[in-house]
DNA sequence: GTTTTTGGATAGTGCTACTATCCATAACGA
DNA sequence: TCGTTATGGATAGTAGCACTATCCAAAAAC
């Protein structure tokens, strides 16, 4: 297909789709004349991906390249490939100054990791996150939050375990990381509405009409 | 204190304080002369409060605007308050073409929130953002992911139940509507990083070093 | 009494994610 | 065959966001 039909059935405006093959999110097409290339339904998928990363996802551009490079990389074992995608999607986090409460987060971090028998490494994206948000929490007098980490951290596993569980169902690695890279993504989009649904329910049954201020 | 204070005790630049004042995320200081203004422990908070949100939750800022309007807002019943939260994080999608995918799509999220007795607006903005994410597993081939809803919206329960729980152990309703705020937002970017934890453990154990091509 | 800081206003910056324009060539439709 | 439309590739421009920088007269601090 040329490039006005792959526009046409993924929604794309042809400005951006060469905006994506500049900067090597899709693949070239087939060129059968210096100016004339020819585009496969792979194109179609990739592009298809490319969106859901930034539209649903939100994932900046230059991140999606990242993710797509760690999805293509069929010589690396699926842990390093998964690697590759957790450091593309976390936003690089300055250290707060480092201060006891900080100090304090970070300790409350290792025991929870080494409780849950969590084999992370200490530098892992997530655990600055995870270190930060504590802080942050607990200097806004949230310390009861904070401490419900073990409780999330449990809750947390079943996403985990659930999501693994149906990807050693599929027989082709390939196909495994494909599943595993989308859910890592956009299942992370897919919880966060979850959670507001059931936030939105559960507020309306506890804390909505009956309120005196409210009508 | 003076704005040199509070820049240094929060770790925010001057100007980028003067910019939260003329975008309205920071109340004014109480003016003692022309030039000259006296900022509170109460301004302190809320900038750090929204530093969190900007740096941590990676909320935009004039979403925080709506966030913080909402959290001041005393008026109105708390679900009201968590209702414009809702709205001010969720981003806005722009609804995919109304195909079959779609609205098969529509019709499961309909089915879960019926299942689960969620009483939720068939408007609410997560809504749809669910939707369009389970329109787009589906259009990328993860069918079986999408299937998973059920079990998913499970597990989110538990967040929620938690939290709210923990709030309803306050006293104070303006300490409740700060904690279910906070934690609504916090909360997404604590889950999600434990998530790349626990995600992390189980692919070091499952598919790391065993992998043929890993070292 | 001089140096520093302040509130307030205005303008400028760097980055991101596109859009727009141009051009020579190729494909299409009458 | 021939005029119109589409294409690949290059370059330049744009809109929005989140700050930064600069300036000023007046106040504070030393």
């Amino acid at each position: 297909m040329r490039i006005a039909e792959l526009s046409r059935r993924s929604g794309v405006a042809v400005p951006t789709i060469k905006y994506y093959l500049r900067e090597g999110l899709l693949p070239p097409g087939e060129l059968t004349s210096p100016n004339q290339a020819r585009y496969e339904e792979r194109h179609l998928r990739r592009l298809r991906l490319i969106r859901a990363l930034i539209e649903l996802a939100q994932v900046p551009v230059a991140s999606v390249k990242v993710v797509l490079e760690a999805f293509d990389s069929e010589a690396l074992s699926l842990h390093k490939r998964i690697g590759m995608v957790h450091r593309a999607i976390t936003p690089r986090r300055q250290v707060t100054a480092d201060d006891d409460v900080r100090a304090a987060a970070a300790a409350q971090v290792r025991e929870l990791v080494e409780r849950r028998g969590w084999a992370v490494e200490p530098d892992a994206p997530a655990i600055t996150t995870l270190i930060e948000t504590i802080t942050a929490l607990r200097a806004l007098g949230q310390d009861r939050l904070a401490g419900y980490l073990d409780a999330y951290a449990e809750a947390v596993e079943r996403f985990t375990d659930l999501e693994l569980a149906a990807v050693t169902s599929h027989a082709d690695p390939d196909q495994i990381a494909e599943s595993v890279v989308i859910g890592t993504i956009l299942g992370e989009t897919l919880i966060a509405a979850l959670r507001l649904l059931a936030q939105e329910s559960i507020s309306a049954r506890l804390l909505g009409p009956a309120s005196a201020s409210d009508r």
